[in-house]
DNA sequence: GTTCGTACTGACAAAGGTGTCAGTAGGGAG
DNA sequence: CTCCCTACTGACACCTTTGTCAGTACGAAC
């Protein structure tokens, strides 16, 4: 099942990643920062994306430690997922790439090509 | 030249990610943040890349205004590259991201599966 | 008793990034 | 005269990621 990067680099920044890269993963982590959500519901959330993505990406995400899964076997399965105690520590960390990239989209609008520097 | 995510996507995230993804830029940015360097000695630098790839990742990296590439047209060519005042913007996000993934690494060796939470 | 919904799996095709190989120009070394 | 060095390009194969499609179990609704 691919969906990150195979094998484990010891590059820190690799590392790092290869915990956020996927398709869909930011959205995902974006979602459950909210509060914990079912499968289904974190699949109708995101309309683009297939069921099939969101599980696959939703397991690696549970593989690296970053979201919690929580089953309660009733008859038509529930499962919840939530974002880790380990995994908050990496939200700041998705704040600081966000905020730069808000930066960059701006820049990346105003300047057709204007100034370089 | 496919190297990075095609289009621009509306996500900071994933506007962030597209600058920096690619097999080797991290790396190169890594050896470009100790000053300017020609094409190559950033080649000779990191042995297990090619030629190719490099050249590829520098001219993503000069079009998304992180490198600059200067060309000192004597007659065996010689091109420097160094890190544009906008890409040092990147670099402390670059050592956030360096910090987290440091960390993960530490926890991954650590941690055969211990404790999750 | 057929259909719906849940959470998932497996096989496979389509995209896209990565790597390999050869080739370019022009001066210097041998 | 040939080979080496520089920085770079183009064609193409490969492999990973992404997406599509069908299929699973089980109960509840109709």
């Amino acid at each position: 099942m691919p969906v990150s990067k195979k094998e484990i680099s010891p590059c820190p920044i690799d590392a790092m990643l290869s915990v956020i890269d996927g398709r869909w993963k930011g959205t995902i982590l974006w979602r459950l920062s909210n509060g914990p959500m079912r499968t289904s519901e974190l699949r109708r959330s995101i309309p683009e994306m297939t069921e099939r993505m969101l599980i696959r990406h939703l397991q690696e995400l549970v593989r690296d430690g970053i979201v919690l899964r929580k089953q309660e076997s009733s008859v038509p399965p529930c499962v919840r997922y939530s974002i880790s105690k380990y995994g908050w520590t990496l939200v700041p960390v998705l704040e600081v790439i966000c905020a730069w990239g808000r930066n960059h989209l701006r820049r990346a609008c105003a300047a057709g090509r204007t100034a370089e520097n």
